[in-house]
DNA sequence: AAGTCGTGGGT
DNA sequence: TACCCAAGACT
């Protein structure tokens, strides 16, 4: 286990004032019974000053003993752990580690990231999602050596500023790092939190109230372990299915456990249905065996990653039509369409798509980047150095098998 | 301020 | 299978 695990350079106990009785619960948010007579124990409020220190307490101890060890916790360097923050939005702990681990030996520093190209960094990112996220980290390390001599800023309102990093990120690098007492709430924090108050709406409908919750526990003086803990916490054993409450350090303190309601919360949003669209997919050849990629618009869904030109099947219109069509349009070429080659299911968050790929080949006219930043004719064997979408990277694979 | 943005793991 | 969810940010 770490020996640094309870750390003090930050001791501004100032700059977490408040309390729970600062802030008290409108009864609406809580789950049965009013504050009445003293059968009201564990209701938020009562997380007041005599109750911090045991539950801070309590919690740091359990990390001592439960908490992970993970490659960024081996650290202080801030572009290490800011590197981690950002890979870990939305993407779980085991794969994150690799990819981590190959970004710090190919841009070990901010100055190298900032020099890189483009496409040299959406291509260690390549598998991991949410690319907006690699295209903010490149920024912002342009913008910190520009602006600020290649140094990590230090203070909450300019770590914020910088593209990618929004208040729990902030928080997260700024606790993991320099220790400060900046409060965290991330899809851990908030199921534990909703857990321990019985939150009796889905978390996104009492964001602020969670926030409030989040910055009255921090430990001032323990910020990094706190925070880190917290996620623990929610990681292995607040989860979403099955608590392991007879582990929890807070069990006595929970008012979930206390009305045995922990598997019902926290309470989520039904979601609406995605709508699934049929793509039709080229894979052009020319006469020199090379075949026709082009680079997406960088606003748009896998923005700046390369792709085998298609688009929408049209309702009634045929595979064959559609890839025609669409590559008259988008590349302005005209193609012939011939035998299938393979066609993939894939789910996006939002939508599913199935791609029905077809071998073309090319007839006439001068490929142009109508509908996207760039086309270009590659060999087979240059495929692997340009960043696709796992979609596209399974028709690379059939290619191959040819 | 609800929609958008990827992919893998777990059930 | 199909669904949920994951160290959220941005528009």
């Amino acid at each position: 286990m770490k020996s640094d695990r309870v750390s003090s350079e930050h001791t501004n106990e100032s700059a977490n004032p408040l309390t729970a009785r600062d802030h008290p619960l409108p009864y609406s948010l809580l789950l049965n019974h009013p504050p009445t007579g003293s059968s009201d124990q564990g209701r938020w409020e009562d997380f007041g000053i005599s109750q911090l220190p045991e539950l801070r307490r309590s919690l740091l101890n359990w990390y001592a003993e439960a908490g992970r060890d993970l490659p960024w916790r081996r650290t202080r360097d801030p572009y290490a752990i800011w590197v981690s923050e950002i890979m870990l939005q939305q993407t779980q702990v085991k794969t994150v580690i690799p990819y981590f681990e190959r970004w710090l030996e190919q841009f070990p520093t901010i100055a190298s990231l900032a020099d890189a190209e483009q496409q040299q960094v959406l291509k260690a990112w390549q598998g991991l999602g949410y690319y907006a996220r690699a295209r903010n980290l490149h920024r912002a390390a342009q913008l910190i050596v520009q602006d600020y001599g290649g140094t990590f800023p230090t203070d909450f309102e300019t770590v914020i500023e910088l593209p990618g990093i929004g208040r729990t990120t902030a928080g997260g690098i700024l606790s993991a790092a320099y220790n400060q007492p900046v409060a965290i709430l991330d899809g851990n924090v908030k199921r534990v939190l909703a857990r321990m108050i019985a939150l009796e709406v889905p978390p996104k409908r009492a964001i602020g109230l969670l926030w409030q919750v989040s910055t009255t526990l921090l430990d001032p003086i323990h910020s990094r372990d706190f925070n880190q803990a917290l996620m623990d916490l929610g990681a292995t054993l607040c989860t979403p299915k099955n608590p392991a409450c007879l582990l929890c350090p807070w069990q006595t303190h929970c008012r979930a456990n206390q009305l045995n309601m922990q598997s019902e919360l926290p309470i989520s949003e039904n979601r609406t249905p995605i709508p699934h669209k049929q793509i039709g997919v080229a894979v052009i050849w020319n006469e020199e065996h090379q075949i026709l990629i082009d680079r997406r618009r960088q606003e748009v869904l896998l923005g700046g990653l390369w792709e085998f030109p298609g688009g929408k099947i049209e309702p009634g219109e045929t595979v064959e039509a559609c890839i025609q069509r669409e590559i008259q349009e988008e590349i302005g070429i005209e193609i012939e369409v011939g035998d299938r080659l393979i066609t993939i299911d894939h789910a996006y968050t939002h939508f599913r798509v199935t791609l029905n790929v077809h071998h073309c080949r090319y007839v006439s006219g001068e490929p142009q980047a109508i509908e996207c930043d760039e086309v270009r004719w590659v060999t087979v064997d240059e495929l692997d150095q340009y960043p696709f979408p796992k979609a596209n990277v399974q028709i690379i694979e059939a290619i191959r098998q040819l």
